[in-house]
Parts: structure tokens; C-alpha cells; sequence
DNA sequence: TTAAAAAACGCAACACTTTTGCGTTTTCGT
DNA sequence: ACGAAAACGCAAAAGTGTTGCGTTTTTTAA
């Protein structure tokens, strides 16, 4: 798509055709990605390290984000692409991992600006992790809640 | 200290010197520990192998858990040993961390409610840390905020 | 208190994830 | 179209965490 072309011309990276295609498999992923299901979406043909070092120059470009996940493996989300740049990553927000379907979701910043205010405190910095079911896997077995 | 050995007989762990200096350490550290920090507590003296074992353990029972930190290290807290167990894990309270007087202090539950509410999900457990400037060293240095 | 059982230990080796070096290929700016 | 910069693949290394095994320490119970 010529959008995902732009974008990569934006953020100073070459557009080759790997790193379109990534670009665009993080468009159409609702959460978040290990490199290992990076590498299985392309079906095992590129190389690891190139799937890391496109990582890297994505995240240093403000393109994409860690996220945590249940086990600690190293997630990525795309960054909200407008308020991200190589010089401000904006990503302060917190993340939902659903106990289910393993995914990590991003939160928006309107729950952490209730946070912010209501410590009491100056808040430089936070970490937030939120664990349970997320609306999806909720939703499709409504049967054993506790 | 006695308090020490008594919490790992109440867990079920058998009260080795290192186990213990390892639990007093997690008492005496306000925050969270990284095998790496952990290693150099003990001089490097205590092999790796050992410390991995006695975190897993330690996870498991419930003394410990947890918590991702920004760069997807592995980081572990104390648990809150009244709530805890091996069955069930139970960490929901958050806690603020002061940069300038290095106190933590607990954030009452009324933060979190909103959060449960508000992320849309059905949210069964939380690790929130927040970081910044606690209304005491906020009050007495005003002048370099930004 | 002592002997058997269970837990914890150190060491070596392994598995997996991520990074680095290097020579080659592709993309970019002029 | 050409030179510089970026991206690539491969091999090797670094980092993180686990497993197997024989030994030592702790626990349990007679």
C-alpha cells in the first residue's frame, strides 16, 4: 500500500520490500508481535537478524513500541504514528495481557490520566500491567467467571 | 532476622543461608530486583544457577512475583505474604516510588477501580508502579520541575 | 540424635533469544 | 548513473534461563 511506503519515508527508513511488508503485517495486527510470529508470517524466508535489525531501526525511529507479555518475550506494537518520532517516543500508557488468548493490548491515555492526578503525587513515569480477559475471549465463553 | 526463616517455613521452603540472606534482601529492597542485581548483592559469589532456582521457588510459593519493567527485564517483588500462596497470587495494590527520597508508598484502591472500569476488559490482577516526586519532595524543591 | 528422604547446591552442558562483524546487495540522493 | 548510506544474509558470539547429575545440607521421624 502506498501509505505504509509514505510512512517509512517519514521516518527516514528505506523502503525495501521486507520492511513494507512488516510494516503492513503491524497495520493489520490489532495487538502485538513476537519476533518469532513475525518470522512465521513470513513463512521462515527472512532472516532473523534482519527481522531484528528492522525491529530496532523501527523502534528507534518512533514506528513501533515494546510491549510486555506473560512471559517476557519481547512484543511490538505500532506506535500512534503521529505522536511518535525518533526524538519523542510517546508511548506512556499501559498494557492489557489477556490470561486467554495471550495477547497484550495497548491502553488508551485517558485511564492514565486519571492515574496521574489521583496519586497525590508527581508522576514522572509508570508502569502498568493489567491482567484478565480481553472483550474478545470474554465475550465467547461468558460461562465460568469468578 | 527470625521473621525471615518463620515466612519460609510458613511456604513450604527449606531454610538455607542463602534463602534466607535472599528473602531479607527482597525485605530490605523497596522496589524490584534483577537476577543481575541480585548476583552482584551476593558478590557474585552465589552461582546463577542457585539464584534462578531459588526465584522460581520462590515464585511459585508465593513469596515473590513478577515485574516486567520497561525493557522486558525480568524483575521480581515481594508479594503481599498475607494474600499470598502457591494457589493464588495476589498482588493488587499499586506503589509509587519516590526518585528524590526513595520511600514507596502503597496507592490506595480508588485509583484502581477506575482503571478495572475503564479498560474495557475484565481485569483479574494488576502491577502498577509509579514513579516520580512524592508530595513531600515535590513541596520542598519547586523549582526544577519540567 | 541419628539415619533416611527431600530439598538445595555447584558445575557442566544445553536451549533459546538477541547482538555483532563482515562482505555483499539494494536503495537513496544528486 | 554513480557514490554513499542503508539493508541484507551468514556465521559467530553474547546473554538469559534451564536441565542433568552427583554432592551437600536440611528436614522428618523413629
Amino acid at each position: 500500500m502506498k501509505k505504509h511506503k509514505e510512512i517509512l519515508s517519514r521516518f527516514g527508513i528505506n523502503k525495501t520490500q521486507f520492511r513494507i511488508d512488516l510494516l503492513s503485517l503491524f497495520f493489520d495486527c490489532k495487538s502485538s508481535l513476537t519476533i518469532h510470529e513475525i518470522f512465521e508470517r513470513f513463512n521462515k524466508k527472512t532472516n532473523k537478524v534482519t527481522i531484528y535489525r528492522a525491529l530496532k531501526s523501527f523502534e528507534q525511529k518512533g514506528i513501533i513500541h515494546q510491549v510486555p507479555d506473560k512471559n517476557n518475550l519481547k512484543k511490538y506494537s505500532l506506535c500512534n504514528l503521529d505522536s511518535c518520532s525518533p526524538d519523542s517516543h510517546n508511548h506512556q500508557h499501559g498494557h492489557f495481557i489477556c490470561y486467554s488468548c495471550d495477547q497484550t493490548f495497548c491502553l488508551d491515555d485517558s485511564t492514565i490520566k486519571i492515574l496521574k492526578t489521583s496519586s497525590g503525587h508527581i508522576v514522572k513515569n509508570y508502569n502498568l500491567i493489567l491482567e484478565g480477559y480481553c472483550t474478545d475471549c470474554n465475550s465467547s465463553q461468558t460461562i465460568s467467571q469468578n
